[in-house]
DNA sequence: CAATAATCGTTTCATTGCTTAACCATTTCA
DNA sequence: TGAAATGGTTAAGCAATGAAACGATTATTG
């Protein structure tokens, strides 16, 4: 049932997804690396930390890479001066991961600056289309909750 | 105008994209490289040819990265035997890029797989949901078609 | 309570993917 | 016809990731 229309979902998925976000990715590549020498891996280790992501084993978990990947970005975004670690006094063998003020001003500038690229992108959406986008990415969001059948 | 709006749907993205597109990446990485040794890379590559992006200047151009990228991934998988090169008659600069049947079946496999997944995935959306994903994916897809500033 | 197992993070090593710069062959243009 | 542009490749170096092995710490369990 509805076999039609779910292919149909998942045709302009792979047509409307990789290729946006590889936009993106390239936009931010250009944008953070010559600017900030800051490379589109480390942006989103901080975007991720800001929302939550405190620990290395998190942001691995988050982003679906090993944990020595992560602490490998980790350590260059601490030498930048960008992310604080320090040891857990809960449980010694965790290291929190904080922004600096740097990290978070600096983060605050990509954001500022990919945010109006994407607005000059969806200046020609009508407010329903918006609004349809939004709640799109919501349902889709739902697919992230499924974990992996092994 | 409608800023508040826009705000919430470029937020609702960022919210969205990247992980989901971090947890397939990761799906078809497990899945490919394990089954066929294909990586992710090589995959969207074949994906692309099948799509229309016959050539190395195409390829780089739907996939935002430089030509001597495409270049060694195509090398690549022409010496797996899952894509031809095969210069042109019409502008011998250019070389032709077609799928073996090899190649062929390899990306329907995948697609087969990945798309089962997907579908399990998408099994909680009505179909309200759906459709309404589908015409999101439509109007993000207009970003795509506006060139970056220069 | 002691021994074992699991978890957190790191280091090392190898591989893949990307960019820049330079290059050749071919085509287009002035 | 000569110069400029285009399509593709090669080479060198950096970025990103994974696998394996490790030390430190915490949890489990007999």
């Amino acid at each position: 049932m509805q076999e039609t229309l779910l292919d149909e979902t998942i045709q302009s998925f792979w047509e409307t997804v990789p290729p946006l976000w590889g936009n993106i990715r390239a936009h931010i590549h250009a944008y953070a690396g010559v600017t900030f020498h800051l490379t589109v891996e480390q942006f989103h280790v901080l975007r991720l930390v800001r929302r939550g992501a405190r620990t290395v084993s998190a942001l691995a978990e988050a982003k679906k890479i090993s944990r020595p990947a992560i602490s490998q970005a980790v350590e260059a975004l601490v030498q930048h001066g960008l992310l604080a670690r320090a040891q857990s006094t809960s449980d010694r063998r965790v290291m929190e991961l904080t922004l600096t003020t740097a990290g978070d001003d600096l983060l605050d500038a990509i954001f500022v600056e990919t945010r109006q690229w994407m607005k000059a992108r969806l200046a020609g959406c009508s407010a329903d289309e918006l609004c349809n986008i939004t709640t799109a990415m919501l349902s889709l969001k739902k697919m992230l909750d499924l974990p992996n059948p092994e």
